[in-house]
DNA sequence: CTGTATCCAATTCGATACTG
DNA sequence: CAGTATCGAATTGGATACAG
């Protein structure tokens, strides 16, 4: 698939506009939080607690709706055991491997290439 | 390079924590209009007016900042023609086509998947 | 342990008007 | 044509407390 923006906007004029899916998708796809989430999970299944830590500096409030998005967009699943205290853990689906290996590769760009970029700069 | 989140995490806690330089790229790179004005680009040179029409939605005041963020990155150059009326062109950089092979992927899966993951859904 | 509810601060963003 | 300035509305996000 060749993939020009103004290939694409030319022939489907409403891609990208506010109330097109891929707006929406874009825009948790590619949140802060979301991209973070989705990168923890990529490695393989966590629990709540273990995201809380792992993803840097997420609120309960920011990790529970961006999982909840992600798992109604059906990129991540909730296995929640029915055990006292609950054992809830969470893991990509196929669709969100699918997207993380679009994905990785522009993560490991920017981990690469972030001093450089943002050296001798203020905040 | 292997990519793998909680290895990056692991060797360099700092990696992704609000301070660090990889947080701001990110930010600036994943941003609603970072992309889509990215990827306007990718398909070449265009001009300031040119680029307001081509991204859906985008309001002069977000074109105008995400543009500074951009070129201050070192992905976009500007270039001004000393005419009057002003002709002003924006164009990715090496670094910036470099970044968008990883990205464009990413967007062609997230054209390719929105209807499905969106539909049937309020919003 | 895994969340939800609430409140409040900060930031983002769009509309509009204006300038060189 | 290519922006900047300003303002208010809306959204985001964090801290905290609490519930199942």
């Amino acid at each position: 698939m060749s993939v020009s923006f103004a290939q694409i906007v030319a022939e489907k004029p409403m891609t990208f506009t506010a109330e097109c899916p891929t707006r929406a998708v874009l825009d948790h796809v590619m949140s802060r939080w979301g991209v973070l989430v989705l990168s923890a999970l990529a490695d393989g299944e966590l629990r709540w607690g273990a995201l809380r830590r792992i993803v840097p500096g997420i609120s309960e409030k920011m990790l529970a709706s961006t999982l909840r998005t992600l798992v109604e967009d059906g990129l991540v699943e909730r296995t929640a055991l029915p055990t006292v205290p609950p054992h809830v853990s969470y893991e990509l689906t196929d669709l969100g491997r699918d997207l993380m290996e679009r994905m990785l590769p522009l993560l490991g760009w920017v981990v690469e290439h972030a001093s450089g970029i943002m050296s001798g700069r203020p905040r």
